[in-house]
RNA sequence: GCCCCCAUCGUCUAGUGGCCUAGGAUACCGGCUUUUCAUGCCGGCGACAGGGGUUCGAAUCCCCUUGGGGGUGCCA
């Protein structure tokens, strides 16, 4: 058995991402059953950087994977701008620690200098491929001095430095696949430092989880072939062994990885990109309580035929013990519909905050949209119910906020509803505009009341009347209800729009 | 090639030997509500990958096959 941390201690767990760009919609996951397991358990949730590969460093992508993290509303506990009793969190000012204790694998026997070129390394490979279908290091017989490895520092060569895997087989304990036995003869000797002199991502995570004080370790089912190399090498360093829980795996619904470049591909058929990051979703529209709320059901469920949870109440219900097993693929369909029920089930306020987040962050929305006063907004929220993604308000209320001039009118609209049937449209609005501009009451009642009565008067359904109005003043045939829409758009507005309409016959 | 993981409606899942003629959600189809677009409500369609065992009894346990995924980097 491999031993465990002790349940006494008290539970820390952590999510270590690379700053390669926006947090993806995977990686979301995986912090979030971080992030429930340590509120569940009342531990500690770390944030770590793990930005030892120079070469794909991005800019700027900390602070992005911070904002995405702080819109789904997982916060951590230790980490970066907060810092904390393990700090520091970001593993590139960590190179010091990481020598140390590589001079202690080096001095113990546990690790090597080995002198391959990279160039070497590619043609075993190669014919390793063609042979026998793979490739494995082998050891040098002796391995390379620790001054052979030096001497070859010294004369300008990138070296590396190797763990001497044990030659035994390794059983890795995980809570939610059970043991797992790796053969001895599919491990090899990782490199623990690279050529630059930087920590492989083995190394560092292995260090930095035993100094942070990491028990327990959720992570993507990508990382299970890792384990082994990490126990062992947690063995070697005399570190506990945290407790590993390996998630399984987000595709797309026609199995496929979901990846950036889905973005370009979709681009270049001259489609609509798919979201994939996090941010992507931001700026769609979508609300974070209904994206959270579907995520944590990939690869988890409370049971009892329960879906709709705030995150406080999957708090309460998470456990590990009911991650399953089975990849799981992301359906936007059904994310679009917890989103349309979240949008009604969040408070009005909280509705307001987030489309302005969203009015913030996208930049196709109306400008003046941006600029609408609080009430004005919340008014718009307030009639247009029934809305999907927040593009869906804009679709249906964004009129509202164009200059009056700036109104183009549809022309299936326009057929169907003003000029079909000589013009009955068109007619319909030349009688009804004195009367409104003599209209006293604009309030929406006012202008309902109003409607009602023409349409008894003249005996017609209120579509007859609703239609040309609505066709006037938006341009298409899509609008809140005509009574809200008039009401918000005001009296005057509405008059200049329907004498603009009847101009352009 | 080798190693590892997985397998219930199209999709997300409930189910841990009898409560299963398999439940929920989403999608789809049909109906209702409705001044537009939506929303909402009601109903329907729809799955235990295949084959062997074990057992009085299997979606649930075991084996094989098939299928899917991951690993096989000086990426993380």
């Amino acid at each position: 058995m491999v031993p465990t941390t002790t349940n006494t201690e008290p539970l820390r767990v952590r999510f270590a991402p690379s700053p390669t760009g926006y947090l993806h919609i995977g990686g979301a996951r995986t912090v979030l059953f971080n992030w429930l397991l340590a509120r569940r358990a009342g531990g500690t949730f770390i944030l770590r950087i793990e930005d030892t590969d120079q070469t794909r460093h991005v800019e700027d992508s900390v602070q992005k994977i911070l904002e995405d993290l702080r819109w789904l509303g997982l916060h951590w506990d230790e980490g970066p701008e907060l810092g904390g009793p393990c700090g520091p969190y970001f593993q590139s000012e960590r190179l010091d620690t990481y020598n140390r204790y590589l001079q202690q694998l080096l001095e113990s026997g546990h690790a090597y200098y080995a002198l391959e070129t990279q160039e070497q390394l590619q043609a075993l490979r190669a014919t390793g491929e063609r042979t026998t279908g793979g490739f494995r290091y082998r050891r040098p017989d002796p391995v390379p001095t620790v001054e052979e490895g030096l001497a070859a520092r010294a004369a300008g060569r990138q070296i590396v430095v190797r763990f001497k895997m044990p030659e035994e087989d390794i059983v890795v304990s995980d809570i939610i696949l059970g043991e797992v036995r790796l053969p001895a003869e599919q491990l090899e000797d990782f490199v623990l430092q690279k050529g630059d002199g930087f920590p492989t991502y083995h190394f560092a995570c292995v260090v930095d989880d035993a100094l942070m004080r990491v028990t327990h370790v959720l992570r993507g089912q990508e990382h299970l072939m890792n384990t082994p190399k990490h126990v062992a090498l947690q063995r070697a360093l005399g570190f506990p062994t945290p407790v590993y829980a390996h998630l399984p795996v987000i595709f797309n619904l026609d199995g496929s990885k979901m990846s950036k470049r889905d973005k370009e591909k979709a681009l270049a058929r001259g489609e609509a990109p798919p979201e994939i990051d996090v941010h992507d979703f931001r700026v769609a529209g979508y609300l974070p309580e209904a994206l959270v709320n579907f995520i944590s059901l990939l690869g988890w469920s409370p049971g009892e035929d329960r879906e709709k949870l705030t995150l406080d109440e999957t708090v309460a219900l998470f456990s590990i013990d009911r991650v399953g097993k089975t990849n799981a693929r992301f359906d936007r369909e059904k994310l679009l519909a917890f989103n349309t029920d979240w949008a009604t089930r969040v408070t009005p306020p909280r509705l307001l905050e987030a489309l302005r987040d969203f009015l913030a962050v996208n930049p196709d929305v109306p400008s003046a949209m941006r600029e609408a006063a609080e009430e004005t907004l919340a008014e718009v929220l307030r009639v247009c119910t029934g809305f999907r993604t927040f593009p869906d308000v804009i679709r249906k209320a964004g009129f509202l906020f164009v200059p009056d001039e700036a109104i183009v009118y549809d022309d299936k609209a326009v057929k169907k509803v003003l000029a079909k049937n000589e013009g009955e449209g068109y007619a319909v609005l030349r009688k009804l505009l004195p009367a409104l501009a003599d209209l006293a009451d604009w309030s929406a009642a006012g202008v309902e009341a109003f409607l009602q009565h023409t349409c008894s008067d003249r005996n017609v359904q209120l579509g007859k009347i609703a239609q040309p109005l609505r066709v006037a003043v938006s341009g298409t045939t899509i609008s809140p209800s005509i009574h809200e829409t008039l009401a918000l758009l005001g009296k005057a507005r509405t008059i200049t729009r329907i004498e603009r309409c009847l101009q352009s016959v």
